[in-house]
DNA sequence: ACGCTTTGCGTATATGATACGCAATAAGCG
DNA sequence: CGCTTATTGCGTATCATATACGCAAAGCGT
């Protein structure tokens, strides 16, 4: 039985493999799951994961609520083909590209837009990723490090840091209070510098004193991003250089 | 006005902080914050954090679903106190530790613990930490850096990246389906195994042929959340190194 | 034109969050 | 020792949401 294998996993996955039975004669549909899938994405840009349920969707597609069941098995199913659909196809580089550090920071860097144009996703991810659409970027980012010594555990071990640097990063940024005045603390700032007192809390509230939290005035928020991964990659740089020695 | 911080506050802050009016004389509370915090711990840990609701949680404590409602303003302020009183008291070291590295280790693989202990913590993380419980930890962390001749803003971003991969990583290992035979490459790469196709995904198809997605004979899960920590560290590392010379 | 197939959707149910108000109870006061 | 009052416990009701089930509508092949 080759097949068995996709008899447990979820309705979305067996569709985005290919495994659908191809549909023929029936009544025209008046919905689609493309159509569905990017008014739910469109939905939870807008207004949060929280405002898609699946009558607000229907009410935006102009459908019945119970109409949608027939696209998608359910909520989660839903969910699934948005991870799927959202961050479009990864960066290109060929196999083996020779500035393995050019290349993962420009796939960070896009990664990063994609969390933040779409910050319900972090919200999303429960488990690994089975979709082609996420599986692409992890093959990217395997192939940025193609030219590499590195063995492939290490290689994986370092897609992984990064990703979950780049996730981080989207989440707190997108989790902040925007800071309206360019003078402004921020709401957290403020906070903090109340809340932080010395006696208990004298590491956080030196930095506090020292303004980390107020916004740095000659650099946007995505500068803050790119010394976190500079960081990393520096790292990632110690490994490869030793796994080029041995 | 020096409180009028507080008036746009979750209700759980300000109760945290100890800014809570003090009771007098009323009915004998049979429930109280911490009998119901505590059961709501228990009750996500061992079914999940879809099943934590007023009324299960009531249930557990055998009292009235509405009676919760005395002492926590919603569900939204009930989670904040969950999210303040699992972590427990962060690892103790001096305030300029000597050995940064290993101090931030320390810090590092005790918060996986919690992480892997209570998964739904991940999930439940939407804004910056104000509350005592996260901000401790976050003060242990930037006192591991402080013997460090890293500028604040840099300490903060190292903290930030480490607090990232601790949360992705143990994100990723609770969300593994687990992997009962030794022998067994687990579900999971048995799924990729057949999913990425060379031709599609060659750097994936690669690293699965190679076995990375099999568990590592020799090794716990521990291992590799450690092998990731130690390139993050080393590029800690050359931050450090550099910032001594200059 | 007929029937099969597949879609759209109305109805119903179960679960969950939570507003509101009354009743029970205990501390202090006369 | 009974009254006042603050404060808790909880019953009832409302509203949002997910989704099972089955019928009706509408193309396609014959």
């Amino acid at each position: 039985m080759p097949d068995d294998i996709g008899d447990e996993l979820p309705h979305a996955l067996n569709v985005l493999w290919g495994r659908a039975k191809p549909k023929g004669r029936g009544r025209t549909p008046a919905l689609s799951l493309e159509r569905i899938v990017a008014a739910a994405v469109a939905l939870a840009d807008e207004e949060g994961l929280a405002a898609l349920s699946m009558a607000r969707l229907a009410e935006r597609l102009g459908c019945a609520p119970m109409s949608l069941y027939r696209h998608v098995a359910g909520k989660d199913d839903l969910q699934l083909f948005m991870l799927d659909a959202v961050p479009g196809p990864p960066p290109e580089f060929g196999t083996a590209p020779a500035d393995w550090r050019g290349s993962l920071t420009r796939w960070a860097v896009e990664l990063f837009g994609v969390y933040l144009r779409h910050p319900w996703i972090v919200q999303l991810v429960n488990s690994p990723p089975m979709d082609p659409g996420q599986l692409a970027w992890l093959d990217a980012a395997l192939r940025a490090l193609g030219g590499t010594p590195l063995d492939q555990r290490a290689r994986f071990s370092v897609v992984m840091l990064v990703l979950h640097y780049v996730r981080g990063a989207a989440q707190l940024l997108a989790s902040m209070p925007a800071e309206p005045e360019e003078g402004a603390d921020g709401a957290y700032a403020a906070l903090l510098t109340e809340l932080a007192s010395p006696g208990r809390f004298p590491a956080l509230a030196r930095a506090v004193e020292a303004g980390v939290f107020a916004p740095d005035p000659g650099a946007g928020p995505d500068d803050d991003f790119r010394a976190g991964l500079d960081y990393l990659l520096d790292g990632v740089g110690v490994a490869v250089e030793r796994a080029a020695r041995a």
